[in-house]
RNA sequence: GCGGAAGUAGCUCAGCAGGUAGAGCAUCAGAUUGUGGCUCUGAGGGUCGUGGGUUCGAACCCCAUCUUUCGCCCCA
């Protein structure tokens, strides 16, 4: 047996009801905020994510899908979406025409991982990005945004982790306080944070390691280093996410896996989920144009769910979806008379009621069987005398009732029923 | 990439201390020859993840490998 590759997932018929339910509402929340949609590529040259996501990250170092193609260019699977959705942007031009962009996506990523529950190598993340502006109230539109979805979706067991980065400045100036804290401590961390005092220090504050914990407990915050534009930026977005009936936790030791984060960062994390607690994180970016050689500063902030998680979530709290069934089964209880079935099968359809027809030629009763099972609501049956007199027999599978009408009579019988439910 | 657990019919699982597989649900058929959902009866369906090894003999023991799962890591 061919089987599929290891980490990707089918998704089968029984669980479409579901993820149509999730798209319908990123759709409808995306365009409640005014937000337009992007489809990108699924694959990009591979300096798309290298330069941008860090050199130092282990998604770009060990998780990349990245390959020649035949004309020997380093091409990349997409591991994530803000650094094409910036790409597109530049090349396109889009901010010619307006210089404050919403845009939202939905669509596969891949990511060379060790598979788990909620973590795939191939799987989906809807993201929403605003582009051009560095106004906090933009900051707090897109927390806002990431509510109405979970509000939507019917998900409230869930924190909201937030921090800030602060700007360059801010950053590299903190940076160095802490290194200079950790360098103290150095043999009582973990190996794995002793490897990243050397490449990406500031990733050492979200150790979950009972060592590091005990050592970055005590260590300098970066709110006391904040310079006074990025300190301002993150009281003033707090303040809109309050007055929003927003409720967050701040945490000052979130810092998020890519290195194009600066000032706010954001995470939706959920008990549900096990080890891969999070569903949902994001932050601002106001440096990433520039990584594209791009002449002007860009501030843009975007935020990205993993849709996998939220099903789990969803299905955790019970969220059970009725699959979608056809109105009509139409029943013959001789082959011969298939011919009759097909024509009023399609004459169904053509009026709107949607029906399916016996294709295996079985017992009358097998049919009914098959019936019941497809949930329909209604049963014609064709006959002999049926077929010779030129009606049908319309069975009602709620009630069993049934009646003799004509086909007409069948039709508005059927829509009229439909139109009281 | 590291450590732990698991992999038996479509699904959920049982299989006692090694002697060549079972249940429930599902499927199909029948219970007065044109009628489902309840009940009853019966049938089909598994090279016990894969490949080696130990043994007279392995689903059960050993090794490898693949996949899933839990934790680490990472992140959505």
């Amino acid at each position: 047996m061919i089987s599929s590759i290891r980490g990707t997932k089918d998704i089968l018929p029984e669980e479409i009801p579901v993820w149509h339910f999730v798209e319908k509402k990123l759709h409808e929340v995306s365009n409640l905020f005014g937000f337009s949609e992007i489809r990108l590529p699924i694959f990009e040259k591979t300096e798309v994510f290298s330069r941008t996501i860090g050199a130092d990250t282990d998604l770009v170092n060990k998780e990349m899908y990245t390959f020649f193609d035949k004309g020997g260019d380093s091409i990349t699977l997409r591991p994530e979406m803000t650094a094409s959705v910036v790409r597109a942007v530049i090349q396109n031009n889009l901010l010619q025409q307006s210089s404050i962009l919403r845009i939202w996506y939905l669509g596969p990523l891949f990511r060379y991982e060790r598979p788990q529950k909620g973590r795939l190598r191939q799987f989906h993340q809807y993201g929403a990005e605003l582009i051009g502006t560095n106004e906090p109230e933009a900051d707090a539109e897109i927390i806002l945004l990431a509510k109405e979805i979970f509000d939507k979706l019917g998900i409230n067991d869930y924190n909201i982790i937030i921090n800030t980065l602060g700007n360059t400045f801010s950053r590299m100036r903190y940076k160095e306080i802490l290194v200079e804290y950790l360098r103290n401590h150095i043999a009582k961390l973990s190996p794995e944070s002793q490897v990243r005092f050397g490449k990406n220090p500031l990733r050492i504050l979200d150790s979950k390691d009972p060592r590091d914990l005990e050592i970055v407990s005590e260590c300098p915050r970066i709110l006391n280093y904040l310079d006074k534009p990025s300190l301002e930026h993150y009281e003033k977005t707090k303040k809109i996410l309050e007055k929003n009936g927003i409720t967050f936790i701040e945490n000052p030791f979130l810092v998020r896996g890519l290195d194009y984060y600066s000032h706010t960062v954001f995470e939706f994390q959920s008990p549900y989920l096990g080890a891969q607690n999070s569903f949902g994180g994001g932050g601002r970016y106001n440096e990433l144009f520039e990584q594209f050689n791009y002449p002007k500063q860009v501030p843009a902030i975007g935020f990205a769910l993993g849709i996998e998680r939220i099903i789990i979530i969803l299905e955790e709290q019970g969220l059970k979806l009725d699959n979608y069934y056809p109105t009509a089964y139409v029943a013959t209880t001789k082959p011969e008379y298939l011919d009759m079935v097909v024509e009023i099968t399609q004459l169904l359809r053509k009026n709107n009621i949607s029906a399916i027809y016996e294709l295996q030629k079985r017992s009358l009763k097998a049919q009914l069987k098959e019936a019941n099972r497809q949930k329909v609501l209604f049963t014609i049956i064709i006959g002999d005398e049926e077929y010779q007199n030129g009606f049908v027999t319309l069975k009602n599978m709620k009630d069993g009732t049934q009646r003799t009408l004509t086909l007409n009579d069948t039709l508005t019988y059927i829509q009229n029923y439909q139109g009281q439910i």
